[in-house]
DNA sequence: GCCCAGGGAATCG
DNA sequence: CGATTCCATGGG
């Protein structure tokens, strides 16, 4: 990772393709806003706030060397070189212009907790109004700092009843949030089990919370457990899957397959509107 | 009014 | 087993 220090902000260089836009705006984090072409999201406690320039470099505002080699770096995974893996995914004709339309996107190493409860909020939903259920939950029951308001403990989401969550709207979801919870704070769902365990056994654990399934379950993985054999199918990648492979998903991709996922996702999801 | 949204559970046959 | 229906809410 090539970078300087100026003043308290972090200067990276350009890499990759990466594209800060796109990663933190492709469906698999709900927290982060821009303003002015600025993005800021929290991240545990940290705040992370940041643009990328014209010519590709990206600014980390209010960071020292210490927090990007570390706390940024391994949020978005830029010790994993993506160079590598899109190489190969360009084996494949409509991966290879997955990769060229959104190459820029990085899978996040998202926190656990958060991205269980986002994705439960996901499910049958579209992501303006989850990102609206979520910034109400935070709000009414997140810490609050002077970043703003952290993600809610599951301790304390476990013993709130549907009526006491119906402001957010989040419809019938409401009760998988408070399962989730309770089976998450009480340890019934072990995430250091889930940590060490198998793809499969993973998933299992998981779906032993209310309202969470396969693909609820596999999004938690790839984005909060950094799983990134973990695929989840969602109605465009099914879609996908039907139309380009028949015979199945590339075995060559498996141990990445939820990376190439991601490109796969924004790619048939967006190109028809950008291409006009 | 109708349809759909990064699904899943319950209920059929 | 697989297919269908219902679930809350809001935007297009």
């Amino acid at each position: 990772m090539n970078y300087r220090l100026e003043e308290n902000n972090i200067i990276m260089a350009p890499f990759e393709n990466f594209s800060l836009a796109l990663t933190l705006d492709c469906g698999q984090a709900f927290r982060f806003a821009e303003k002015d072409g600025v993005w800021e999201g929290l991240v545990g406690k940290k705040k992370i706030k940041a643009m990328q320039r014209e010519n590709g470099e990206v600014v980390f505002y209010d960071t020292s060397e210490e927090e990007f080699c570390g706390f940024i770096s391994d949020y978005f995974d830029f010790n994993t070189d993506y160079n590598q893996l899109k190489e190969l995914y360009k084996i494949d004709k409509t991966m290879e212009k997955a990769v060229d339309f959104c190459g820029g996107i990085r899978i996040l190493k998202q926190e656990s907790w958060e991205t269980l409860c986002s994705f439960i909020i996901s499910q049958n939903n579209n992501i303006k109004r989850i990102k609206g259920i979520i910034d109400r939950l935070c709000e009414a029951f997140g810490e609050e700092t002077k970043e703003g308001y952290l993600f809610p403990r599951p301790e304390v989401l476990a013993d709130k009843t549907p009526e006491e969550l119906s402001f957010l709207r989040a419809g019938f979801r409401d009760k998988y949030i408070i399962d989730a919870a309770r089976k998450v704070s009480s340890g019934e769902v072990d995430f250091e089990k889930i940590k060490t365990a198998s793809l499969e056994d993973a998933i299992e654990e998981l779906t032993k919370i209310r309202g969470v399934g396969l693909k609820v379950a596999s999004c938690v993985l790839l984005y909060g457990f950094n799983r990134k054999d973990a695929f989840p199918v969602d109605v465009w990648i099914k879609r996908a899957l039907e139309e380009f492979y028949p015979e199945g998903f590339p075995s060559e991709f498996y141990e990445t397959r939820g990376i190439a996922q991601q490109f796969l996702f924004h790619y048939i999801r967006n190109k028809e509107e950008t291409d006009i």
